[in-house]
DNA sequence: GTTGACATGTAATTGGTTACATGATTAG
DNA sequence: CTAATCATGTAACCAATTACATGTCAAC
């Protein structure tokens, strides 16, 4: 019963503002994207869950079926405790680390490889949101100086709290993409310690000679 | 058909060297429980899965129904070609990050005291990683002194190429959680920024004026 | 002879992904 | 009238978690 946090991620996203099924998921496609994913048939499903649990209500019925959903007092509850009293879960599955584990069944120059190339993809990602951290900060001012703040036709494309709060999961992107950088950067060099602490008897990750090809 | 990292980690484990489903737990409960976890009944089902495929075999019998398996060719390959040519999995849920999307909800007392607490787990993680640090590589140095190198009764509980990289694992740990409490430490402050751009009639976030009960 | 470590499995449930299916409304 | 966008859903499958179930062997 520990996490379930695609429920609280709808949860939260209404407690910003009331939508649709339709509007969260231009959220979940954009703000959320690198932070908890969801696909549509996964938020339809939960809102009919939630719904049927009374954490939500329809509000409002609109064009082409559409359904407005609001939190109920209950989802607000909900949404503080678990926000307050639920452990964030520490778990974090990594199939890039694993990989590590395993870089001794690679030659050397593969090993090096394959971290150079984490490092490149870190740093890609790190530009990445650093223009996107660009994109969503000159947007926020422009709203700013409208004097739009949570109400008005822009409030559910851009809830004011979203992005404030976003920024800060934001700077931990790109603290994460830096540190991943430098990480990548170091094992490298790793590597050659590695092998010359376990010399050239020490078995396959020793075989290859050529350092720099592919 | 992306992902199956499972079966890649049972996969590596035993290109590291062969056993039994319950010596690979031992590592998947150890060495691996920071990077990708598995139960007992996933490790034995993957095993199966893994034999049927012709990847792995089962090379020895023991007492009390104990299987030895080791790689084959086949699988030997399809582990090269899973660390070689599959993309890393790059994404990443954080209930965590979600939680912090959020912290408009809560007042700022209680959103700094969110940050706080999650600093501080990362402080603790970060500390206990260097004890495991200290641990390893002790032993390490033991063994190596030894003379143990891949065989020999130690050689399943301590593969020396699993160590030698799953340090460098290790060292992303380090600087992963000293991000972490970097980052909660800057976002608190941060807080008190917004709280200054959006005045005391931000909203919601302002409101309560009781600042620590329910 | 009993306890604890070794050893392997099944079943039920949950959460997530992909693909499929359908239809209303609006803008050009 | 036609294409894009809006809008909601279902079904099949896969991966992971939890709980249950069973049995062997070694040491004391």
């Amino acid at each position: 019963m520990a996490g379930m946090s695609l429920r609280h991620a709808v949860l939260g996203l209404l407690a910003e503002a009331p939508g649709s099924g339709y509007d969260l998921m231009r959220v979940f496609n954009l703000s959320l994207a690198n932070v908890w994913p969801a696909t549509q048939s996964q938020v339809y499903g939960e809102l009919n869950r939630l719904a049927e649990a009374g954490l939500v209500e329809v509000a409002d019925e609109g064009p082409r079926g559409r359904k407005e959903y609001a939190v109920t007092d209950a989802g607000r509850a909900e949404l503080r405790h678990w926000m307050i009293d639920v452990e964030p879960n520490r778990v974090q599955r990594s199939d890039l680390l694993l990989r590590v584990f395993f870089l001794g069944q690679l030659s050397r120059a593969e090993a090096a490889a394959y971290l150079r190339r984490e490092g490149d993809l870190a740093a890609r990602e790190h530009d990445v949101l650093l223009k996107l951290r660009e994109e969503v900060t000159s947007e926020k001012d422009a709203c700013d100086e409208d004097g739009e703040r949570g109400s008005g036709k822009d409030g559910g494309k851009d809830p004011d709290g979203l992005t404030t709060h976003g920024l800060l999961a934001l700077e931990w992107g790109l603290r994460a993409t830096r540190a991943a950088k430098d990480w990548a950067d170091w094992a490298v060099e790793q590597l050659d310690a590695i092998e010359l602490r376990e010399g050239s008897g020490g078995g396959r990750a020793g075989d290859a000679g050529q350092l720099d090809g592919g």
